[in-house]
DNA sequence: AGCGCACGGCGAACCGGTACGCTCGCCGGA
DNA sequence: TCCGGCGAGCGTACCGGTTCGCCGTGCGCT
């Protein structure tokens, strides 16, 4: 493999102007610059990366920390993992993943190796334990989730609460005066899930401030828990007949529920849902819904992450929070005031 | 940030003292070790990861190439990712993530930079365009995936050929004659997924040999599309009593059809399939199956990369494929013999 | 007592870049 | 004509490790 030195000799200059015509630095002649790009081309010469972040102390490369919980639909992961990799590849960053079977330990291992020059921090919980450490060491990171405290780390998310408000809102607006709210099991609440507390709230808010009755189920996890929730959600004597949901699991069996039951939507159900984009993609679901983003996120948490590398002294604590887009798919009907 | 010079200077020895110390090569005196060892300790040392990478040429680092199909059905993706990465970390390797979006020259660019001593390439198609380069520039490379022609680069798989047979013989020996075989749409095939043709292709030659006929059905993708393919299957005309199912979209969505149709396993219909451990994780499915085994290939993909980087000389071209585990859920009825 | 060897540690060279100060030559102005 | 200034490129120190040859000491053996 050629080196600078092997560069500098094929072109007859010094090692200091090759870094010069690679790095556009300082001014160098047209002439003295084709000389370069000339021996470059013809050594196939590119440059040593780790020499290059020894010299410079950067190293061109961030850390994404992904807890990985079998439980979770994990479609949205693998999408947020290529979304953050390809967002740090436009800014010129390598992605170096870091898994947390061993606890914190990898992330220590990361920064004290100098291997990276900031984290991604991904599904971050209430109180996520990974979240200390980064803010003792202030060290640059940015957390995807919204977690109460983020202890002056930026954070970006998708603004679930304002999610929330919109779909009960459109309930609202079609003349429902009371829905279900089909949301995650306890034990994602438990566990500190942020989005699902953070719309659970702004619902339950929202429907006590425009009047609306709001019937909260959790349905537990598993195929079966989830099928039975919402047959019982669908046709338990005075069930409601708007429908809010906000789990995966359940939106993605509804329609066959529905379909088994004879129920057609929206003549005999308004239905309005969040769920995650590749959700949607996968299972092509036909309701009026809020997806989750995960591109732009993604896109936003790498660039505050950059922004904050290049210019120390930026504001700690940035908050960002993605406005929901609502998508009509007419499974709302317009229900007759009482 | 303490570097090894003032570890050196703490405990009054050389450079290269400290240097045999971290790496345990030349013998020290206990005494002199100790003394290392506490600057070490007091000054919360620890190596520079590139510069060590420099002056020994290795980055301990690997990268891992995925492809990212949104069409395609993906927890079984981050799944790997993560598998991947832990076996890597496992073995002492980091674990740098290249996306594909732009091509191949993420690769060629990790490689040109000496970022990574080896490649994992994830979801490895028939004629895959990232085995050429690797081939033509032998660097260290191990597929997962299994096309015809490996270029003589390593590759692990489950053994799908041998899964087949495995779930036709489980039927056969139920007395099963005939069966439909629901496997993927059309595209899948085109597209080169390896496992898809290999497994296909064995069944159906397993099944002649043991005299069975089996009904080949490509259902196309989509929700609806795979719904209306199941209850095809499941109610035409002089349907065969047995499944075999190799489509995970399908078999998710098997249990609900049934349901719908009022069928019961196996009392109605005698069901085997091979699906994604995630799948089967997710919603529980009830059939006797044959699982991926996405933990057990990515420890071998990287114990292959990892030994062929340790000997150099290794024999090239070594292929893995991992023994298939039938689970049986008593999915499967003893058919009568014609 | 003298010789040789093994062991423990030292020091310098090197990995492949970057950064910065200095020199040299050319040009314009006085 | 001489001087100043500036632009282009050179040389070198440095980033933080590893490696390897060398040296001094102490011990065993003859």
């Amino acid at each position: 493999m050629a080196t600078i030195g092997d560069v500098a000799r094929e072109a007859g200059v010094a090692r200091s102007t090759v870094s010069a015509v690679l790095n556009g630095r300082k001014l160098v002649l047209p002439d003295t610059r084709a000389r370069v790009e000339a021996a470059i081309e013809k050594l196939d010469y590119s440059v040593n990366s780790g020499a290059r972040a020894l010299a410079t102390a950067r190293t061109m490369t961030l850390g994404l920390v992904v807890r990985f919980h079998e439980a979770e639909f994990s479609p949205a992961l693998a999408t947020y993992i290529v979304a953050i990799t390809d967002a740090a590849r436009e800014h010129g960053y390598g992605m170096l993943l870091l898994t947390e079977t061993d606890g914190a330990a990898a992330i220590r291992k990361a920064i004290a190796g100098r291997q990276v020059d900031g984290l991604v921090l991904l599904s971050v919980v209430e109180g996520d334990p990974r979240i200390e450490p980064l803010a003792a060491a202030d060290f640059p990171a940015v957390l995807v989730g919204m977690p109460q405290d983020t202890r002056g780390l930026d954070a970006v998310d998708l603004d679930f609460a304002a999610a929330a408000r919109m779909l009960v809102d459109h309930l609202v607006e079609a003349g429902h005066q009371e829905a279900t709210f089909l949301t995650w099991p306890e034990e994602v609440f438990v566990s500190g899930r942020t989005y699902a507390r953070r719309f659970r709230d702004a619902s339950l808010d929202q429907a006590g401030a425009r009047g609306m009755r709001l019937e909260l189920i959790h349905c537990t996890s598993g195929p079966d828990q989830v099928r039975d929730a919402l047959r019982a959600a669908l046709t338990r004597p005075g069930a409601p007949e708007a429908l809010l949901v906000h789990n995966d699991a359940a939106i993605a069996m509804l329609p066959m529920v529905m379909h088994d039951l004879n129920l057609a939507v929206p003549d005999d159900r308004s239905v309005v849902s969040l769920y995650s984009a590749e959700l949607g993609r996968l299972y092509a679901l036909p309701y009026t819904s809020v997806e989750s983003q995960p591109e732009t996120v993604s896109e936003i948490a790498v660039d505050l992450l950059v922004r904050r590398l290049a210019d120390t002294g930026a504001p700690r604590g940035t908050h960002r929070l993605v406005a929901p887009i609502l998508t009509p798919r007419a499974s709302v009907r317009h229900a007759a005031q009482a």
